[in-house]
DNA sequence: TTGCTCCTCACGTCACGTGAGGTGGC
DNA sequence: TTGCTCCTCACGTCACGTGAGGTGGC
C-alpha cells in the first residue's frame, strides 16, 4: 500500500517556522489567507497549525521572491501555483508515466525556472552596478585621506 | 560672486521625473512629504514642482535603497539625513576650510558608505545562493530530457 | 481657445503590525 | 494548576493607488 503522497510529518508549529524563517506568525497566516501555502486543508477549526520540512522549503521559497526579487504577493500566488503544478507533475514523474507524459513534465518546469533566473540574473547586474558606485566612492574617501596624511604626516 | 551652492537648473517636472525612474508622481510627492527630497522649499502652493539632475541622481539613489536593499522609507530617511550631511560636506570640501576639518569630513563619510557596501554584499551573497539553486534545477531537467532522448530517439 | 499636465484633498488597497479576549497542549 | 504558545477577530499602519474637482503653462 502506497502512502498518499502529500502526507508528511508535520511537527513544527507556526511560532517556531516564523523564528526559524525571521517572520512573523501574523505573515504566515496571512499567506495561507491568500492560499500561498496548500496544505493543512483539514485542521479542524481553532486547532494549531502544524508544518513540515516541506512546508518551510515552500514558505522560504515564497520569501526569496518577495525579498530579493520584489514581486508582489500577488504575482507571487501565480508563479507559485505553477510551482504548485510542477511540485505535483514531479510526485508524478516517480509513478512511472510515459515517455511522452514525461516529456510534456519536463516543457512545463523548464520555462518557469527559466524565468526566475532570468530574473535573478537582472538582480544581480543592477546590484554590481550599486556596488561599483560604492567602492567607487570609498576610494575617493581613500585617495583624499591619503593626500592629506601627505600634507601633514601624523 | 559665488552662486549660491544649491542652486542647480530645475528645469523638469514631476511627470518627466517619474517616468525616467518608472514610479508614479504619486510616489515622489509622497517621498516629499516625508521629507526624502530636500530642496524646492520656496515653491508657492499650488505651483508646479521642478527638479534638476541631482534631484533626480538623490531621488535614485532612495529608489536604489528602497528595490535593492528593501528598506523601509523611515530607514532610508535617517540614511539619507546622513547623507545630505554628507553632501553639505563635500559642498564645504570645495571652499578650502582646514585640513583637521577635511579629515573630520572624511571620517563621517566613509562608515556610511561602508554601512551600505556590506548590505549590497550581503544581498549578493543570497542572491548568489539562489542562482545556483535554479541552475542546479535547470540543469536536472537538462539531463532527464537527454535520457529521454537516449531511450526514445528522435 | 484647446488639450495636456499639473495641483490638492481624500478615500482605497496591499501587506502586514498589534493588541483584545479566549482556548489548548507540555 | 501554571505558564506558554496558540487561536480568531478586528482595527491600525506603511507605502503608495486612484479617482474627484480644479488650475496653469506650451
Amino acid at each position: 500500500m502506497s502512502e498518499i503522497p502529500e502526507t508528511q510529518d508535520r511537527t513544527l508549529r507556526i511560532g517556531a517556522v516564523a523564528n526559524r524563517l525571521g517572520v512573523t506568525t501574523r505573515t504566515i497566516r496571512y499567506y495561507e489567507e491568500l492560499g500561498l501555502l496548500g496544505g493543512d486543508s483539514d485542521r479542524c477549526k481553532g486547532a494549531h497549525r502544524l508544518y513540515g520540512e516541506a512546508d518551510i522549503a515552500h514558505l522560504q521559497e515564497v520569501l526569496r521572491l518577495r525579498d530579493l526579487l520584489g514581486l508582489s504577493l500577488d504575482a507571487i500566488v501565480d508563479l507559485a501555483a505553477a510551482e504548485e503544478a510542477r511540485a505535483a507533475l514531479r510526485d508524478a514523474w516517480e509513478s512511472d508515466p510515459s515517455d511522452s507524459e514525461r516529456l510534456r513534465i519536463l516543457d512545463e518546469a523548464q520555462p518557469l525556472v527559466e524565468r526566475q533566473l532570468e530574473m535573478v540574473r537582472a538582480r544581480q547586474k543592477t546590484l554590481a552596478q550599486f556596488a561599483r558606485e560604492l567602492t567607487a566612492r570609498l576610494q575617493l574617501v581613500e585617495e583624499r585621506r591619503a593626500e592629506l596624511s601627505e600634507k601633514s604626516p601624523a
